[in-house]
DNA sequence: GTCTATAGCAAGATAGAC
DNA sequence: GTCTATCTTGCTATAGAC
């Protein structure tokens, strides 16, 4: 990880990796699939900083909004070192057939660790929520932060300015469209985003 | 393009491009500074394909969601053949320091092209669109589309039959918020997207 | 300016000995 | 489990033909 952040992720050779490891490169091959595999340390390493970042932000507030923007800014303050390293690797996890997806069963343990971090940005809360958007809000919420990577990963202002301003505008969008889900005009609209899920989810 | 698609991205040799091409392997470097250019052609070749496909449904339909779902179902339908070497080259196009991202300077060809196409979705249909909406909306849904290929390159489902109930039922949905953006109520949370839209942008 | 042929490098990945 | 040697392939370099 090291190599990668000071070199970037094609000019570390697996050769390079080895060496600074002690190893063969050959040993290095039977402990990681590949080169993109090494990539899966990164996750799970960057899920428990989130976590361990976000902790102060669920101590701290309760209301909806203030928590989901505390674990957003904290996910990213934690990917920030990385982000050029996360540009060039990016790729590899966007490639549907790879192990490295974050949609893949292989990134199960991550994937799950995250929505429940989500979950408690929900359950804390004082937010009132429609009841059946409820169940559905955690996975949601955690694709929304998906989104928000995609962005950062194609972020090139300054410090990833424009990104901290997404957040921050994506979120009372949010934080609004949840408290509308329990208007009753909007009932239709809602339905129909959840027969939409559902039939997608199998 | 046929290599690729008979054995895949990866396991086509750039040797064996030139061989089948009958030239050689330096020649091919002569017109395309990278494997990874070739897979410019196909974006060329995709759009102009597209743009054929979806001339019939702009000939027919007048409904705004008809048109759209029209166009959306034209654009998969040009891309299914490819499906499978699409989700190994996909892995190129989603680094966004690459010129192969849809989003880079290197693209805004086909980009522009395609945004066009969707704004003859717009004008062409008898749908009422906010003011403000209107002239952002053939740029949004460009972007939806671009969410529908992400979500078919992943799609592993048999003929992809996700990806097509995805589009019946996102369109409905889509349709329902352009009409629903003339309503007072919703002002606020539109304009707030349109302000964090035109921060964004940049 | 366009093309061929060939040689060779760098680096990801693998085979097979120990 | 670990190593060394080797293979494969994207890519570059060179020298030369037309």
């Amino acid at each position: 990880m090291r190599l990668f952040r000071e070199r970037g992720y094609a000019q570390t050779t697996m050769r390079a990796i080895a060496q600074e490891a002690g190893v063969a490169v050959g040993n290095a091959y039977y402990y990681f699939g590949s080169k993109d595999h090494l990539i899966q340390e990164f996750y799970a390493h960057a899920q428990v900083e989130h976590r361990a970042a976000a902790q102060p932000v669920l101590d701290r507030e309760d209301a909806f909004g203030a928590r989901l923007a505390g674990v957003l800014h904290a996910g990213i303050d934690v990917l920030t070192p990385s982000h050029e390293f996360a540009a060039t690797f990016f790729k590899t996890a966007a490639e549907p057939t790879s192990p490295l997806s974050p949609f893949s069963a292989e990134s199960s343990g991550p994937r799950e660790a995250a929505i429940k971090l989500f979950g408690e940005v929900l359950t804390g809360s004082t937010a009132k929520v429609d009841a059946e958007l409820r169940p559905q809000l955690p996975e949601l919420l955690w694709l929304a932060y998906m989104g928000v990577i995609l962005y950062w990963v194609h972020d090139r202002s300054p410090g990833q300015t424009k990104t901290r301003q997404l957040i921050d505008g994506v979120v009372p969008l949010i934080d609004r469209l949840v408290a509308l889900s329990r208007l009753r005009v909007l009932r239709p609209v809602t339905r129909q985003v959840f027969d939409l899920i559902r039939t997608l989810r199998h």
